[in-house]
RNA sequence: GUGGGUGUAGCUCAGGUGGUUAGAGCACCAGAUUGUGGCUCUGGGGGCCGUGGGUUCAAGUCCCAUCAUCCACCCCA
C-alpha cells in the first residue's frame, strides 16, 4: 500500500508528461486564438456550492463527491467539475461588471468517487471553457468549434459532434408532464433504473441504453419536438451557425446530460476509440448564475476529458512525443576530474543549450551510451591531452564525425552546429 | 453501486493433473573495445509469485477472503 497510488489515481511519468504538456499547450493556444483567458480556481470548495450548482439529485452529488470536514468543522468538497467553481469566482469578484461577455478557460484535476475503468479515474483532468453573459446562438456554435479545433490540432479526426436542445424550465416541465403521461401505462416494462427515473428525471429515460427501454420510448414525446418557440428558434440558429462554419453534426434527440443546470443547447463530442464514453461534454446553463445567488445571466461551456483525449490520440497513433530534447552531452576521459564536465555543462546551459553529463563516474564508453540514449545531438569529450592544449573534442552523434575545438570557442561552435541541424 | 475476467522481475509473459535453488524476451549494469554510442557476444544485479488466511508432509499451482486492475453496466470527462 505504501508504494501504491490510491485507487483511481495514477502517476504521469516523464515520457507521458511530455504528451500532457503538448495537449495543454494546444488548449492554451486555441483559447488564445478564440479570445478566452485563463482562470484558476481552488481544487476544493464549500460543499454547498456543488449541492446547489450541480444539483442534489445528480449522480455526481448523490454518490460521487469527495466530501470531508476540515479542522474547522466546515464541509468542503474536492471539485467534481469545473463550471460551478468558475461561476462562484465570477460572482465573488464581481466580474459581471466587466466587459461582457466574459470568456474563460481552465485546466486541472477534478475528483469523483467513481468506479475506475479505462478512461475513467477518481482524479481526472479536464480542459474546459465558460462564457458568461451571452445568449447569442453564435456563442453556442463558437464553443463547439473551439472544442473541435482543439481536437483537430492534436491530430484527431475520427470524432463526431452530437447536439440537442433540452429547452428551458418552462417547456421542459411541459414535456416532462407529457412524457410521464405517455410512459405511465408501460412503466412496469422498463428497467429498474428507468422506473426510478420516472419521478426524478423522466427525460433521462430517453437516454437509457437498454434495448427494451429504447423500443418502449420510440414514439414517446421528445424534448426537441416540444420546445417553446424561443427555444426552438435558438436551436435553429445554433444549427445554422454550425452549417455556416461547415461543421458536421448529428442531432440526437435522446441526448440528455447528467447535470441539472443545462438549458437549451446540450452537446457531446464522441470518438469511436472510446466507445460510449464521451471526449467532451457541454451545454448552455442559462439559470445557473442565479441559482448560485448571482444575477440572471446566461452561460455556456464544455469540459474535455484529458485522459480520454490522450487515449484517443494513442488509438489514432498520433504521437507528438519530441524525444531527444538534450542537445549536448559532456563526457570526460582518462583522469579528467568530474568538475571539469560540471563547469562545461554549466557554461553551455548559461548560453542557452540543453546540456547534461554523467554523474556516476562511468567510463567513456558508458558515457557515450548514456548520451545516445538521452538523444544528445552533440557530444563533447574532455580528455587529458585536449585539456592540456586548452581544447576539447566535439562529436556529432548522428554522423559520427569529430573535430577538435578550442575550449574558449566551444559554446559558439556548438551553437553553430546545433543551428545547422 | 451491479456482473464477469485477470494479478509471477521495471515491462510483456511462460511456469500440464501441487513436488528440490521460480524461468524467458525486452530493459538496466559491467566486460569484450585500458579514450568513442547504435550492431553482436559474454556475464551480472534484480522476485514477501498482489495481500491475509485455509487445505496438505509439501502451495506460484487448490479453497476462501481482501486489495488492485481490466471489461460490460449505472453514470460521466
Amino acid at each position: 500500500m505504501l508504494t501504491k497510488a490510491p485507487r483511481g489515481t495514477r502517476d504521469i511519468l516523464p515520457a507521458e508528461a511530455e504528451r500532457w504538456s503538448f495537449v495543454e499547450k494546444q488548449a492554451a493556444e486555441v483559447c488564445r486564438l478564440f479570445g478566452y483567458a485563463e482562470i484558476r480556481t481552488p481544487v476544493f470548495e464549500h460543499t454547498e456550492l456543488f449541492l446547489r450548482g450541480v444539483g442534489e439529485v445528480t449522480d455526481i452529488v448523490a454518490k460521487e463527491m469527495y466530501t470531508f470536514k476540515d479542522r474547522g468543522g466546515r464541509s468542503v468538497t474536492l471539485r467534481p467539475e469545473g463550471t460551478a467553481p468558475v461561476v462562484r469566482a465570477f460572482l465573488e469578484h464581481g466580474l459581471a461588471a466587466e466587459a461582457q461577455p466574459l470568456k474563460v478557460y481552465y485546466t486541472g484535476p477534478m475528483f469523483r468517487y467513481d468506479r475506475p475503468q479505462a478512461g475513467r479515474y477518481r482524479q481526472f483532468h479536464q480542459f474546459g471553457v465558460e462564457v458568461f453573459g451571452a445568449n447569442d446562438p453564435t456563442v453556442d456554435a463558437e464553443v463547439m468549434v473551439l472544442a473541435l479545433t482543439f481536437f483537430r490540432r492534436l491530430g484527431l479526426s475520427r470524432f463526431s459532434l452530437h447536439i440537442n436542445s433540452v429547452g428551458c424550465p418552462a417547456c421542459r416541465e411541459a414535456t416532462r408532464f407529457k412524457l410521464r403521461t405517455y410512459l405511465a401505462a408501460s412503466l412496469a416494462q422498463f428497467c429498474p433504473d428507468c422506473v426510478g427515473r420516472y419521478d426524478k428525471n423522466p427525460l433521462r429515460i430517453m437516454d437509457c441504453k437498454v434495448e427494451k427501454c429504447r423500443e418502449l420510448t420510440d414514439g414517446a414525446p421528445v424534448m426537441l419536438d416540444n420546445l417553446c418557440s424561443p427555444c426552438a428558434e435558438h436551436f435553429r440558429e445554433v444549427r445554422e451557425a454550425l452549417a455556416v462554419l461547415g461543421e458536421q453534426y448529428v442531432v440526437d434527440s435522446r441526448l440528455v446530460r447528467g447535470l441539472d443546470y443545462y438549458t437549451r443547447t446540450a452537446f457531446e463530442i464522441v470518438s469511436p476509440a472510446l466507445g460510449p464514453q464521451s471526449l467532451c461534454g457541454g451545454g448552455r446553463y442559462d439559470h445557473l448564475l442565479k441559482t448560485i445567488g448571482g444575477p440572471d445571466l446566461p452561460g455556456i461551456g464544455f469540459a474535455v476529458g484529458m485522459e480520454r483525449t490522450l487515449l484517443a490520440m494513442e488509438a489514432a497513433g498520433t504521437n507528438p512525443s519530441a524525444a531527444g530534447r538534450l542537445e549536448v552531452f559532456v563526457a570526460t576521459a582518462g583522469s579528467v576530474p568530474g568538475w571539469e564536465a560540471l563547469k562545461t555543462v554549466t557554461e553551455l546551459r548559461l548560453c542557452g543549450m540543453a546540456a547534461d553529463k554523467d554523474y556516476l563516474g562511468r567510463g567513456l564508453r558508458a558515457q557515450l551510451k548514456s548520451a545516445d540514449r538521452k538523444g544528445a545531438k552533440l557530444l563533447v569529450i574532455l580528455g587529458d591531452e585536449e585539456l592540456a592544449r586548452g581544447q576539447a573534442v566535439v562529436r556529432d552523434m548522428h554522423s559520427g564525425t569529430q573535430e577538435t575545438v578550442s575550449r574558449l570557442d566551444l559554446p559558439v561552435r556548438l551553437a553553430c552546429l546545433l543551428r545547422e541541424d
